[in-house]
DNA sequence: TGTACATCAGTGAACGCGCGTTCACTGATGTAC
DNA sequence: TGTACATCAGTGAACGCGCGTTCACTGATGTAC
């Protein structure tokens, strides 16, 4: 009997192949999506330790039910991730072409950065590695990233010596350091803008014209 | 016999001025010392979020013993962090004499950037302003940083337009995207090391000679 | 097209857990004599 | 210096809470006829 149901078990996600299945029941589907939204919105503003009970009820289902379709929480964490950089990995391939290189590559960090910033904590998440996550989402933004550093270094103007993984880090650390927890209004004076920190940083990936002094 | 109560409640604040009060009893102090100790070291393995029976627990005290301490977790925060922008502080004035402006500026980004790694998920907490805490360790580390900042842009080396406030989300981003969650060594590639990435923001905060190409 | 049925997704009460917080009681400490 | 005592810090069981997670049951859905 128990032997039965566990070799059931065992063989049902061969079946299912970590993401909807084509011949799912529509309700099914519907609250799949449902739940995606949800945990969007709650991993956004809560970070990614938010409550699994809590994206259910904002998502209008039983708790139970979260679990059929992500059986972790690194599951439902993935499944928001790869959304998110499936999108940018397309908006990286559009920009392969672009006339201008250097213009190319900040423009895909601006984008990166908007989208490391929507998700408030979960801006780290996007350089977690294969470990934690059912994939690898680190190694594909890298992959992403690094052809447009790559033709834009070959162009000369951008640093030489810059890894791909240096950028990134740095992109995700203005991110981190201007979201969620961080930010406030201090009476007259406003928080850094994102995007000022941005610029500071692509100045910085900007070849050197000479060494001036020392 | 409420109002007594409470009435005696409502002055004992007042003799004890959020600090250790002079004529304390010794195992109090030696008891506010371990959890400080306590709290230091879990708030920088766990985060600001770390359990606060955890911290009593590491100190070897009953909960009450830390509640009695310090009223609420905020409390707490705020002492572990007073003692560290005290020594940011000090490491600052100390830095003004210095000959060379720049150097002093790196010298005490490199300490400010020590700091914020130390204390993990703890970082941003370093820029939190005095709604949150009882006082403003952001104005205060801005404060800090200011003087140094201003001294370098004197000497013509640094570049005028930027702000105390930039310069430290610079760093603090560093230090969040290189600790805690985010960090992982990746088989052979290994994440970006945080000196590399101060060097790479302290490049960025240098005027630039000449405006050589568009 | 209409119906009977098997499948499997959805449900939500329930469990154990650790958390934050309180408070009546204990006992260590410092002091007045 | 020695002792009696008042003070107040320490204790830890206890409470309510929301969390993650499970599972026996319900019922919506798709399909075979």
């Amino acid at each position: 009997m128990t032997d039965t149901r566990e070799s059931r078990k065992k063989n049902q996600p061969s079946g299912a192949p970590a993401g909807l299945r084509p011949s799912a029941r529509s309700d099914a589907l519907r609250n799949r999506a449902r739940l995606l939204a949800a945990a969007e919105n709650v991993f956004a503003s809560a970070g990614p330790e938010a409550s699994l009970n809590q994206i259910a009820r904002q998502a209008g289902v039983g708790p139970g039910t979260l679990y059929r379709h992500f059986p972790t929480r690194d599951a439902l964490l993935a499944a928001v991730l790869t959304e998110r950089i499936e999108r940018l990995t397309q908006r990286a391939d559009a920009l392969l072409t672009d006339s201008d290189p250097d213009r190319a590559l900040a423009k895909w960090l601006h984008a990166f950065l908007d989208h490391a910033q929507a998700q408030q904590g979960l801006g780290s998440a996007l350089l977690l590695t294969k470990s934690e996550l059912g994939f690898d989402c680190h190694q594909r933004l890298r992959e992403a990233a690094g052809e447009l550093l790559a033709r834009a270094q070959g162009l000369g103007t951008t640093r030489p010596d810059l890894t791909t993984e240096e950028v990134l880090r740095l992109v995700v650390g203005i991110a981190l350091a201007t979201s969620g927890g961080a930010t406030n209004e201090d009476g007259g004076e406003v928080v850094a803008r994102p995007e000022r920190l941005l610029a500071l940083v692509l100045d910085a990936l900007r070849r050197r014209p000479s060494k001036s002094r020392r």
